[in-house]
DNA sequence: CCATCTGCTTTTTTT
DNA sequence: AAGCAGATGG
């Protein structure tokens, strides 16, 4: 080895090696897709400790997902030892927030063993403080009441805050539900996921004694993915930089993709005005894709009005052509994906199928496609849709689990109380629930005492009692056996292994997963023997769906296009590249600018995620929940460069074949008369006034139109394009096509001379 | 109290 | 299409 060499700072490019040597004060590390911005901060903590002499324990690393904490450890291992990794604080922020509290929850009124609510149990507590305010379920969907609730955590405000200035009537009712939400989950010593963080804030808003420790504690502080903040977690960084402003963050306006869970990129944008001294570094040098790739992305992204103007450059000069593929259905799409992977990997372009990863908008999109691999034979893992800790012999497991950690915990009660069935339904638990409330003893507690409860009949105060004496015996063998240990007595004295047992394959798959559970418990047994379930049930709580994603697996990755943030394939497939689901209908219906932008940078993220090949597929029509649609292609296709892209709409004579026996017209027609059928049967029951805007449509829907989306056109003066959509106006038709230079144009048919053009997608 | 049926919502994205 | 809450009958 040359005597020079240094492993931290020669790897390094001169702007990565800036950021990395920068000292003192606040550093913003602009970093494009794929510009080495995890090398960055993992290289910086290594020259903070070596070069700055800042002891390990004095750095806190946060980020946003596990996986991410994870991959910043297993670098950090090779470039500073086992020893001083032991010292750093490396983990995301709700994951730092959950151990802030574990120490300081008192100072904000949160006991030290608090649970952590997942989705479920939240909207469990949601709907029963609906119930208890007179919130009906039918006017405000629990789900809309959540989300008002969520951003406004997020925005460290409290009930009083919305109550004060609401913006309408769901605000209003948010509000008194929220207050009770808040008082419920206190009840049950519970936080939600929000709450970490506005707790968090809320110490250091507090007690100034807590703020000067943790300040003192961290004397470096560096963010990863820092476009993705949100107030609360913006507020915690300022809380915690202090006077020193040691704070170094990392992010990528264009990777912004969270606003609708609260996330702010005018944080990242306003970083130089919030921090007037900052350092700013631009990283521009993409390691990871070909020229193609990167123009292809830019292409698109670049139709963004708001945003820095940057662009990424690499020494990969030309690659593959981006590829577009037209499929008949989302069937025939998975077909012709799952046949490229096919040909790709007999071409020997990828190693394996785990050089593959196939993107979709919404998780429901993944079911076509799986049903397609599986009768390929070709291996996938999803990540996220239904997780493995969702599964319900999982969540009961752990219901069980936190019920023996926190006897408090009454929505991990009413979940276990009757599974398997012991007879004890809502009237029971309500007995029980006030017997608890009435003696001021938990309900874990009331349980164990059931004797007492003589409000209701023998047979169900019976059965009480015996599962009570279950429970006794559980909490004191929590106190004594190691965690596996722990699982298979509760599973065997509550008759849970039994119950799931029941001689179905499906049972034994649930048996399965619970042994599963049991042998994630394993890991824990190093720990000293009360920290273990605490430690288990607080990771499980805090695991996320990317987590779930393991590099070495054989498989194609199935995966969202949010999840797959951070993430690189060797190739990449993006699905369902069609109006209404890339760019989503919420987006298009919503009509604001800035939500059809967050969806380009979605696709801008999803293209970048390529090393060396991108394929766009789209479907001409797609079933989705329940009926079928015909969504013209989506924009961002027309946005994508004129050069370099291979359109193909004739993969396989087979398929050609098959698309000649279909008659688009008659199914067009169909479907349109189904439509018209459903919107008259609705109008059928609304009040006459609105029935006016429905006529028409009608009327628009008869015409017949020369055009439709999809069609190739060429006009005299701005050359071949695409149709995006036709609608019939008066006696004309109103046609929208995009360019590929020149972007979208309205044009009347009769007025523009439009000449159709020879298709390359057609049949 | 439990099992079964029905009709209804749900889904955009996640720590 | 599917999972779930609410209704119904045993």
């Amino acid at each position: 080895m040359d005597v020079m060499s240094d492993p931290i700072l020669d790897p390094l490019n001169p702007e990565q090696r800036a950021a990395v040597t920068h000292g003192d004060g606040p550093l913003l590390i602009l970093a494009g897709a794929g510009s080495g911005k995890t090398r960055v901060l993992t290289h910086r903590v290594a020259y903070l400790i070596r070069d700055l002499a800042v002891p390990a324990s004095a750095i806190l690393a946060v980020t946003f997902t596990n996986k991410a904490a994870k991959e910043m450890r297993e670098r950090l291992d090779r470039l500073v030892g086992k020893e001083r990794l032991a010292e750093l604080t490396v983990g995301t922020f709700h994951g730092f927030c959950a151990r802030l509290l574990r120490r300081e929850g008192p100072l904000v009124g949160i006991d030290r063993s608090f649970a952590i609510y997942d989705e479920a149990d939240q909207r469990a507590v949601l709907r029963q403080a609906m119930a208890e305010t007179n919130a009906s379920e039918k006017v405000f969907a629990p789900g809309a009441i959540s989300s008002v609730i969520s951003s406004a955590k997020n925005e460290l405000k409290g009930p009083a805050d919305l109550a004060a200035s609401p913006k309408g009537q769901l605000d209003r009712i948010a509000a008194i539900v929220w207050k009770r939400y808040d008082e419920l989950l206190r009840d049950n010593n519970a936080v939600d996921f929000d709450d970490l963080l506005l707790l968090a804030c809320r110490v250091f808003e507090t007690s100034d004694r807590a703020l000067e420790k943790w300040q003192d504690r961290y004397q470096h502080i560096l963010v990863d993915e820092y476009q993705d903040t949100n107030r609360a977690q913006y507020v915690l960084l300022r809380y915690l930089a202090g006077f020193k402003q040691n704070l170094a963050v990392v992010g990528d306006d264009d990777q912004s993709v969270f606003s609708w869970r609260g996330a702010d990129v005018r944080n990242i944008l306003d970083f130089e005005r919030d921090y007037p001294n900052a350092k700013v570094v631009k990283l521009e040098q993409n390691y990871r894709s070909t020229q193609r790739i990167l123009d292809a992305a830019h292409s698109v992204v670049r139709n963004n009005a708001a945003r820095k103007e940057k662009k990424l450059w690499t020494d990969r000069q030309g690659g593959s052509d981006i590829v577009v593929m037209q499929a008949y259905d989302e069937s025939h799409e998975a077909e012709l994906v799952a046949r490229e992977i096919e040909r790709l990997q007999r071409e020997g372009e990828a190693h394996g199928t785990r050089d593959v990863a196939v993107l979709y908008r919404t998780n429901a999109q993944s079911r076509a496609i799986e049903d397609t691999f599986r009768a390929f034979g070709l291996a996938y893992q999803i990540v996220g849709g239904v997780s493995f800790y969702q599964r319900r012999e999982v969540k009961d497991t752990l219901a069980y689990l936190r019920l023996i950690r926190n006897p408090q915990d009454a929505f991990a009660l009413a979940r276990v109380l009757n599974t398997p069935p012991r007879g004890l339904g809502d009237k029971t638990r309500a007995a029980l629930l006030a017997a608890a409330r009435e003696h001021e003893i938990s309900v874990g507690e009331a349980l164990e005492k059931a004797e007492m409860i003589t409000t209701i009949p023998r047979r169900q105060q019976d059965a009480l009692i015996s599962f009570g004496k279950v429970m006794t015996r559980l909490r004191s063998a929590g106190g004594q056996l190691a965690l596996p240990r722990l699982i298979d007595e509760l599973v065997a004295l509550t008759g849970y292994q039994t119950y799931l047992k029941d001689g179905t394959e499906e049972g034994e798959e649930r048996w399965a997963n619970v042994q599963e559970l049991r042998t994630l418990a394993e890991d824990y047994i190093a720990l000293p023997q009360e920290e273990q379930l605490p430690s288990f049930l607080e990771e499980i709580a805090l695991v996320s769906d990317v987590d779930e994603y393991q590099e070495a697996k054989p498989a194609a990755t199935l995966i969202t296009m949010h999840a797959v943030k951070g993430l690189e394939f060797p190739v990449v497939f993006m699905t369902g590249m069609e109006e209404g689901v890339f760019p989503h209908i919420r987006a298009i219906d919503s009509g604001k600018e800035s939500e059809l932008e967050e969806e380009r940078r979605l696709c801008y993220v999803g293209i970048t995620r390529a090393k060396d090949r991108a394929y766009l597929t789209y479907a001409r029509r797609r079933s989705l929940f329940g009926h079928t649609n015909m969504n013209p292609p989506s924009r961002f296709l027309m946005e994508l460069p004129s050069e370099g892209v291979e359109l193909r709409g004739d993969i396989e004579t087979e398929e050609r074949d098959s698309w000649a026996d279909l008659d688009w017209e008659r199914d067009r027609t169909r479907y349109e008369e189904r439509k018209q059928a459903r919107r008259d049967a609705m109008l059928a029951g609304l009040p006459a006034a609105w029935t006016g805007r429905a006529t028409k449509q009608r009327t628009a829907v008869d015409h017949e139109t020369r055009f439709r989306a999809g069609d190739r056109v060429l006009h005299p003066s701005l050359g071949e394009g695409m149709v995006v959509s036709s609608v019939a106006r008066d006696d004309d038709e109103e046609v929208t096509v995009a360019f590929p230079d020149k972007g979208v144009k309205k044009l009347m048919a009769s007025f523009a001379k439009l000449a159709r053009a020879e298709s390359p997608l057609g049949r």
